[in-house]
DNA sequence: CTGAGTGCAAACGCTTTGCAAGTCA
DNA sequence: TGACTTGCAAAGCGTTTGCACTCAG
């Protein structure tokens, strides 16, 4: 009757806590202390599987460290983002989102009714981009392809 | 002596004034007042070659009816942008900037030294793009494909 | 110990909005 | 005339920052 195996569950914490300390280990290489508030947010940042804003992260992080402000949330999500551990996504008419920059580069796909956000990548087209740009005399520093989509429908 | 020809520069007000003409039409089939400021206005967005951000539309009104108001610019935008006559770009960390719905659709190389735009299109990477979408169950509302450049240097 | 980090509130930059006065149709 | 539009100033929103206090190392 268990519907959640105790292996699968341990399993995810494992992985959570290795992205934690991948985090830290970021942090305290660029001098920073990690405090209690920092360690909730690393913590939050790390087990979080979809792309919250700050005000979202302030939220998980303020259940296990009450005294947290937002200020420090977003201090950190910037220190984070100049280390390079988390990347910061502008979408249309949104506040920023973040996500741990745990797999190699991605686009993204947002769902324009729920909001929802599906990665993906594409070798073609940016190969096709880089073409672009050289042949016009440029090379690419980055890139940001955003697909705004809507659930298809099966024959209205 | 006469470095501009008179047939061209005549040719380029010609186009400028059905511009012009375009997006008066279009306010005043949404039922608005086509007032001084607003004339004004689009008469500065039809010539726009560049992409400029809502202060310098309002820089350039201002020198034809030296009245206008910044929230003027930014209402009539709003409803330019809505009957679909212009496009709002938000590129990363810039004030919007605007443009005619001229053409086609395109899209966007930023030259993150200058600022400068370039545009372009690919219909291989846009049917790329439908393709991924297709495959996940979705349809593509509209997209954002933004190239944030540097020139190429001839080997330092 | 002590300088980096914190919470708070205030400032920020861009954009929108409420309102009384002005103006276009 | 009378509804729509304006300019102004104020508010809104997400984000950053100055400050005195606190705490990690």
């Amino acid at each position: 009757m268990r519907h959640t195996p105790r292996w699968r569950k341990f399993g995810r914490m494992i992985s959570i806590e290795t992205r934690t300390q991948e985090l830290t280990g970021a942090l305290r290489r660029a001098g920073v202390r990690i405090t209690r508030q920092r360690a909730a947010l690393l913590a939050v940042v790390a087990a979080a599987k979809d792309h919250p804003d700050a005000v979202e992260l302030h939220r998980r992080a303020h259940e296990k460290v009450p005294g947290i402000s937002l200020s420090t949330v977003y201090r950190t999500l910037t220190e984070l983002e100049s280390q390079g551990v988390i990347h910061r996504h502008q979408f249309e008419g949104e506040a920023a989102r973040f996500e741990h920059a745990k797999t190699a580069h991605h686009d993204h796909m947002i769902d324009v009714d729920t909001g929802a956000v599906v990665e993906f990548h594409s070798e073609r087209i940016e190969k096709l981009q880089a073409e672009i740009a050289a042949a016009l005399g440029y090379d690419i520093v980055h890139h940001r392809l955003e697909l705004y989509v809507r659930r298809k429908r099966a024959a209205d």
